[in-house]
RNA sequence: GGGCCCGUGGCUUAGCCAGGAUAUAGCACCGGGCUUCUAACCCGGGGGUCGCGGGUUCGAAUCCCGCCGGGCCCGCCA
C-alpha cells in the first residue's frame, strides 16, 4: 500500500532530476522523503541540490516540479511550497487501500528470509520477572513482525543447562524439598535457599562444581537430575509466557552442542587463528587487538567449557540454518555479545543481529533471582488481571463470569505487552505499578476498545452484506477529512512493518497502533455509520470493516487479542 | 579508570541512525461533551532554554567535540 505510493514518488523524482541534469548524492534517503503534516509524502531534495546548482532551493523545487512526468498511477497532485515538494495520493490509491484492507490482502510483506529469533532464554532457575518479560515481549513481537513482513521465523529458546545456576538448582534440590507451588516458583525457592546456605557452608560451592563437571562428563545420574529440574522449571516458565500469548517453536540445550562435539570443534578452529594461549591452565582467546581489554576464556583450568564457548557453537549452528539470526539480550550482555560476534567473525561465521534492551529496575534497585529480589511476571499478570476484571465487570455487569474472566485475561495480557513494547528498547526503565495498571489512551485496552467499537458497528449493521472485495462500495462518498485520514493511516501499515522488520524496532508498531486507533476513534465520533443515508451508510460500513481488519492485524502482530466486545 | 547506552513540559515518552516547514503522545492539572453506532471515548486550555558549552551547516532535538548527570558492563558466572 503505502510502499507502492512511495515507490512511485521516488520514480517520479528520479526522472525529474535526470531531466534537470541533477545527480543524486549517495546515502540513505537521498531524495529527502518524509511523511509530513503538510503532505502525504514530502521531499526536501531541493535543499540538497542548492549548493551544487548554485540556485535557491525554491527555484530548484519549481524546476523539478515542472520536470515531473505526467503519467501517474497513485500520485495525485504535487505542490511546490517554497523549497518543498509535496506529494498527495489520488482517489484511485485510496480506493485500492480500501479494497485491499477489506479483502485482507494488504497485510503480508514481500520478505522471504528464514529468520531465527532467540528470545527469553532465561535460566531455568526460577520464574520470569518483570525484567525478563521485556526480553520475551520484544522478542515475540519481533517474531510476529517478521512473519508479517513475509519471513519464515523460528522462535528459539536457548536453555542454559550447563551453567553454575542450574548446578545450584540441583544442589538446592538435594538439600531442600520442592514445595507445591507453581514449578518455576518452587525451583526459585530451592535455588535461593542453596545460595543462602552457601554463605555459611562453603562446601556447597564444591558440590556445584562437582555437578558441573559430572554433567559435562556425561554422568547419567546428574544428567537425569539436571534434565528433570530444567524441564520442571521451563514448564512453569512456559505457562507464564502462554498467559502473554508467547510461545517458542523450538528449544536448544547448550549441552547438545557439547555432546555433539561442536564445542570442541569451535575451540580447535579458534586455535588455528593463532590468537589463543594457555594461561594459568585455562585456554584463552586474545581479542585485545579487536578492542577487548580482557581475554576471553574458552576453557576452564579443570577442562570444562564455559557459556561463551557453548554459545559460539550455538550461534554457528544458527548462522548455518538461517538467512538472518536475531538475539534479544539485556544490556548486561552487551560486552560478551560483542566478544562473541568478534570471535564468530574470526571463524568466518555470519554474526547475529543483536537487539539490546536496557535494564528494568525496581524503585528499590536492580532485580536478582539469586537474592529473591524481583517482581515475578505471574505476580504482575495476576495484579493487572484483577484490575482488568473490575473494569470489565463495571462496564458489562450483565455478562457471564466466563466472559468477564476471559476478557480480563486478554486485557491484562495486552496491557502488560503494550506497556513493555511501547518504549524504545534503549531506554532504561523503572517498573511502576501505577503505569502498569493504567488502561487509558497509551495502552492496549485503548486499541482493543477501538476494535470492539468497530465490531459493534458491524454487528448492528449485519443486515447488509458487503462484497468481500468491496467492489460494491461507493468509494467517492468517503471523502470526509476523518475518513480520508483513517484510510491513509491504514495504508501506512506496510511501511511500518517493513521498517520495524528491517530495523528490529517493535516499538514503532506500538506507536502506529495508537495512531490507527486514534484515527478510527475520530471517524467513529464524527462520521456516524448506522444513521447515515443508505449509500453513505454502506460506504462507511465498508470503511469500518477495513479499519477493523487493520486494527485486528495490528493487534495480532503485537500479540494482543482483538476482542469483539469488551 | 575504560567501554556502551540514555538525558525532550511536574512525571513517562515519539522523533535522532538517513539534519529541513508550527517538537509527538500519554499521565497529572483546568474547562466542555453520554435521550445519539460501547464515554476503556472525544473536544478545548495552560505547561518545553529538546542536560550544559562549543563546532559544522543556508538550517541542529537530530551530525561532530568537550563537560555534567543517570543506567549497564569490565568473573576460569550466565
Amino acid at each position: 500500500m503505502f510502499l507502492d505510493f512511495m515507490s512511485e514518488v521516488e520514480a517520479l523524482l528520479k526522472v525529474a532530476l535526470e531531466r534537470c541534469g541533477c545527480n543524486l548524492e549517495d546515502g540513505a534517503n537521498p531524495l529527502g522523503l518524509d511523511i509530513s503534516p503538510h503532505a502525504d509524502l514530502a521531499s526536501s531534495v531541493a535543499f540538497r541540490l542548492a549548493p551544487v546548482l548554485k540556485k535557491s532551493p525554491a527555484a530548484i523545487a519549481a524546476e523539478i516540479h515542472k520536470a515531473l512526468p505526467e503519467e501517474r498511477r497513485y500520485v495525485d497532485r504535487v505542490e511546490v511550497l517554497g523549497p518543498y515538494l509535496n506529494f498527495f495520493m489520488n482517489d484511485r490509491f485510496l480506493d485500492k487501500v480500501l479494497q485491499e484492507a477489506l479483502a485482507d490482502n494488504a497485510w503480508t510483506g514481500r520478505m522471504s528470509e528464514k529468520v531465527i529469533v532467540e528470545h527469553t532464554s532465561a535460566n531455568p532457575d526460577g520464574p520470569l520477572h518483570v525484567g525478563h518479560i521485556r526480553n520475551s515481549v520484544i522478542g515475540d513481537t519481533l517474531v510476529r513482525i517478521l512473519r508479517r513482513a513475509g519471513c519464515t521465523v523460528d522462535a528459539q529458546y536457548y536453555i542454559n543447562d550447563m551453567g553454575r545456576q542450574e548446578a545450584m538448582v540441583v544442589v538446592g534440590c538435594d538439600h531442600f524439598q520442592l514445595d507445591g507451588s507453581k514449578a518455576d516458583h518452587a525451583v526459585a525457592k530451592v535455588y535461593i535457599a542453596a545460595n543462602k546456605l552457601m554463605e555459611s557452608q562453603p562446601g556447597i560451592r564444591d558440590e556445584a562444581d562437582s555437578v558441573i563437571a559430572r554433567y559435562e562428563a556425561g554422568d547419567p545420574e546428574i544428567i537425569a537430575k539436571i534434565q528433570s529440574a530444567v524441564k520442571y522449571a521451563i514448564g512453569g516458565i512456559e505457562q507464564t509466557l502462554q498467559r502473554m500469548n508467547i510461545s517458542h517453536d523450538s528449544y536448544h540445550w547448550e549441552s547438545e552442542f557439547v555432546r555433539r562435539g561442536d564445542v570442541e570443534e569451535i575451540v580447535g578452529l579458534l586455535e588455528k587463528t593463532g590468537l589463543t594461549e594457555w594461561e594459568n591452565g585455562a585456554f584463552q582467546l586474545d581479542l585485545t587487538s579487536y578492542g577487548f581489554e580482557k581475554k576471553m576464556v574458552l576453557k576452564r583450568a579443570n577442562g570444562t567449557s564455559l557459556y561463551i564457548t557453548r554459545d559460539l557453537a550455538y550461534h554457528r549452528w544458527k548462522a548455518e540454518n538461517s538467512d538472518r539470526s536475531v538475539d534479544i539480550l539485556g544490556a548486561d550482555h552487551k560486552l560478551v555479545s560483542g566478544q562473541l560476534r568478534t570471535a564468530l567473525r574470526l571463524l568466518g561465521v555470519r554474526e547475529p543481529e543483536v537487539v539490546i534492551f536496557e535494564f528494568v529496575s525496581l524503585p528499590t534497585g536492580s532485580m536478582s533471582t539469586r537474592k529473591g529480589k524481583f517482581i515475578s511476571a505471574d505476580e504482575l499478570l495476576d495484579e493487572v488481571e484483577k484490575q482488568a476484571y473490575e473494569e470489565v465487570k463495571l462496564r458489562r455487569p450483565e455478562e457471564s463470569e466466563a466472559f468477564l474472566r476471559e476478557t480480563a485475561a486478554q486485557v491484562a495480557a495486552g496491557a502488560v505487552r503494550y506497556d513493555v513494547v511501547k518504549v524504545s528498547a534503549d531506554k532504561a526503565t523503572t517498573f511502576d505499578w501505577k503505569q502498569a495498571l493504567d488502561f487509558e489512551k497509551l495502552s492496549a485496552p485503548f486499541i482493543q476498545y477501538s476494535h470492539a467499537r468497530a465490531a459493534s458497528i458491524l454487528r448492528r449493521g449485519e443486515g447488509e452484506a458487503l462484497a468481500a472485495d468491496g467492489s460494491d462500495i461507493a468509494c467517492h462518498l468517503l471523502k470526509g477529512d476523518y475518513e480520508i485520514a483513517l484510510l491513509k493511516k491504514i495504508a501506512q501499515f506496510d511501511l511500518v512493518i517493513d521498517r520495524a522488520a528491517r530495523e528490529l524496532k517493535p516499538h514503532q508498531l506500538a506507536t502506529y497502533a495508537r495512531e490507527l486507533a486514534e484515527s478510527f476513534n475520530l471517524f467513529y465520533r464524527f462520521s456516524p455509520v448506522l444513521d447515515a443515508e443508505p449509500d453513505l451508510r454502506q460506504a462507511r460500513m465498508g470503511l469500518a470493516r477495513a479499519a477493523k481488519n487493520a486494527l485486528r492485524v495490528t493487534l495480532d502482530t503485537l500479540g494482543i487479542a482483538a476482542l469483539e466486545t469488551m
